[in-house]
DNA sequence: CAGGAGACTTGTAAAGAAAATC
DNA sequence: GATTTTCTTTACAAGTCTCCTG
């Protein structure tokens, strides 16, 4: 009976699962549960991973097939930004070189922009005509006169104050740190949890944005306005009826109070660059967080199920008469092989001019009919999420190719390459070849399936630790190249590399010098044959072994760094890697689960280090 | 059925804390 | 013990996708 319950664990716990089973297995796991924790197992007590799997196995009953989210919701509210400090007197702003105080609103708003002087920001020109537009709304009317133009405004002065504040802070004495430090405790202990459905579960934001000036990325057009300051009377809260309602600050009223429980926000304000809405939610750690987590990577699950069955699909489509559906074919092909992201339409004007799938232009591919010593090649060059650019040259399928041809036929450069497809009209298709499946289920399936491959290939069962952790490493890297997650390499690359270098010869050193001493040792031991000489043998030989390690563990680290010096892994980890995957491989490889995982992670994932057995 | 509001996930940079080093 | 480096956490922008409305 315990061969065949592991067996389930190993077929279970794979990514490719087999539905039927795991049910069973969520039900033995239940009662299992239920048996182990017994009947003083209270509510308050359970944590959250074993809900998903009680639920599911008790059959969901009332609570969520209504699509509610929770039952009982209460909190503090909201922690609001600090109000503003004027600055002292002694700090000036100059306008053409003549010293000018300004009235608080429009010193704020300067000051604002003299933070952020060092910032490449301020060098551009949509940013400081944004800010100077918003600036000016902020003036007295007599200040709007005298100033008239940015270039003669003189803001380093300020900029110099504020440098000083924050080394000042730096330099405080260790009991000021530790009071502050226990100030921001007192705060997250108070505002930085609430009380949902009998957990009490932390909170992901509890502090509202400051003021501040748009930072958008890439080229947006609104960057460099002023985001405003949100006020109680801007805020709405959410909390069920029979809770302690969070108090608003003194003299003032929320937007609302309501009690909405099938969302899971706790309170929301609308911004006003975009106009959208922000939200302060639940952290990953927490039950509704965590669920839904485990939610996506089922969806994909049951993706990698059908998969072969849309890919003959749509490989089929390529040849239909219709040019939508032809159009989507191909899409879908280039999600799926490229792990793109959708691409919904966006307003012009309004954000940076970047796309995804769906909303790929003419120039943003090249068709190269023959390339180097491959056929049917796609060039593509564009702008995606956050402008990061991505950029692949592919060989592509015939069919693909001579599509593409027939989508960019009598088109301008600005014109859409799939003009008869958007994200709803695809999703709405994707949703007919499998419940829940929408494009971006394939960028989480693929990056999950890569990894599991990847380890597979790269893990040595008799690889040290250290080895081990850089083929975990170059899974995971394999993943973000895939999804294209670049970073800036940071500022102190090339020193860092060069001190692990350093580190390295000096290791290097000490090796050969150690051998030296236990050959050394070795020749006594020979001449002297006596117990003395023997333990000074092994002490060499141990001293040795340890350098080795450490060496080998700097080389690793060295590789690891230098090849992640453009890629950030941190993405497809918390987002699209199956955690499931890498705690099974940790148990597997006797790895501890805390080299891959630091304590956040482990909290997120806590559903699935708490679910996944040995093998996958 | 387009268009927009709303809700929630995904993404990078920067700030802050901790660890390593001088 | 101060300074530098590295790791962690926070901030908040920018996506995806759903749902509602006219």
């Amino acid at each position: 009976m315990f061969w065949l319950s592991l067996c389930f664990c190993l077929t279970v716990y794979r990514f490719d699962y087999k539905p039927k089973k795991v049910k069973v297995e969520l039900d033995k796991k239940a009662k299992k549960r239920k048996y182990e924790y017994g009947d003083d197992e209270d509510e308050e007590v359970r944590s959250f991973v074993q809900k998903p799997r009680i639920q599911q196995s008790w059959g969901n009953e009332e609570r969520y097939t209504d699509g509610s989210k929770w039952r009982f919701l209460e909190h503090k509210g909201p922690v609001f930004a600090p109000a503003y400090e004027p600055l002292p007197e002694k700090v000036k702003f100059y306008y053409n070189g003549k010293p000018m105080k300004l009235s608080a609103p429009a010193e704020e708003v300067a000051t604002f922009f003299a933070k952020m002087l060092d910032h490449e920001y301020t060098t551009k020109d949509i940013f400081r005509k944004n800010f100077y537009k918003d600036w000016r709304k902020e003036m007295t009317s007599e200040e709007k006169s005298i100033i008239t133009d940015l270039k003669k405004c003189d803001f380093s002065e300020m900029n110099e104050y504020f440098k000083a504040q924050s080394e000042a802070r730096k330099q405080m004495s260790k009991e000021e740190k530790q009071k502050i430090k226990e100030e921001n405790e007192r705060l997250l202990s108070e505002y930085g949890f609430c009380i949902m459905d009998n957990h009490r579960e932390r909170i992901g934001n509890f502090r509202i944005e400051p003021p501040g000036l748009f930072r958008g990325r890439g080229d947006h057009p609104k960057m460099g306005m002023l985001k405003r300051r949100i006020r109680p009377e801007d805020v709405i809260i959410n909390c069920s009826k029979d809770s302690k309602h969070p108090k608003p600050p003194p003299g003032t009223k929320w937007k609302e109070v309501r009690h909405d429980n099938k969302v899971t926000w706790l309170a929301s304000w609308t911004e006003n660059i975009q106009g959208s809405i922000k939200y302060i939610m639940l952290n990953p750690s927490s039950r509704i967080k965590g669920e839904k987590d485990w939610q996506k990577y089922e969806t994909a699950r049951r993706l990698k199920k059908c998969v072969d069955r849309i890919r003959t699909q749509y490989r089929e489509d390529w040849k239909s008469k219709e040019m939508r559906i032809r159009q989507r074919a191909v899409a879908l092909y280039f999600i799926d092989k490229l792990a793109l992201r959708a691409g919904n339409e966006k307003e012009e004007g309004e954000t940076a001019d970047t796309v995804g799938c769906c909303s790929l232009r003419v120039e943003h591919i090249k068709l190269f009919p023959k390339m180097d010593e491959q056929e049917y090649v796609v060039e593509f060059d564009f702008l995606g999420k956050d402008s990061i650019r991505y950029y692949n040259k592919i060989p592509v399928e015939k069919r693909v190719f001579k599509n593409l041809q027939l989508f960019l036929e009598n088109k301008q450069p600005e014109d859409d390459l799939f003009d008869r497809l958007n994200t709803s009209i695809l999703n709405k298709h994707l949703q007919e070849l499998m419940d829940g499946l929408t494009a971006k289920v394939f960028r989480t399936y693929n990056a999950s399936i890569t990894l599991q491959q990847q380890l597979k290939e790269l893990t040595c069962c008799d690889d040290s630790i250290p080895a081990k952790l850089l083929s975990y490493n170059r899974a995971n890297r394999a993943v973000a190249i895939l999804c294209n997650h670049q970073r800036a390499p940071p500022k102190t690359f090339e020193k860092s590399m060069q001190n692990l270098q350093t580190k390295i010869d000096e290791k290097q050193n000490q090796l050969s010098a150690a051998r030296k001493q236990l050959k050394a040792a070795k020749a006594n031991h020979k001449a002297s044959h006596d117990d003395k000489s023997k333990k000074a043998v092994e002490v060499k030989r141990k001293a040795v072994q340890r350098i080795e390690e450490q060496l080998m563990k700097l080389q690793m680290q060295a590789t690891d760094r230098e090849e992640n010096k453009q890629i950030a892994l941190g993405t497809s980890k918390l987002n699209y890697l199956d955690p499931r995957i890498s705690v099974a491989w940790c148990k597997k490889w006797g790895v501890p689960i805390e080299k891959i995982y630091n304590k956040t992670q482990r909290e997120k994932f806590a559903w699935a280090i708490d679910m996944a057995e040995k093998e996958f």
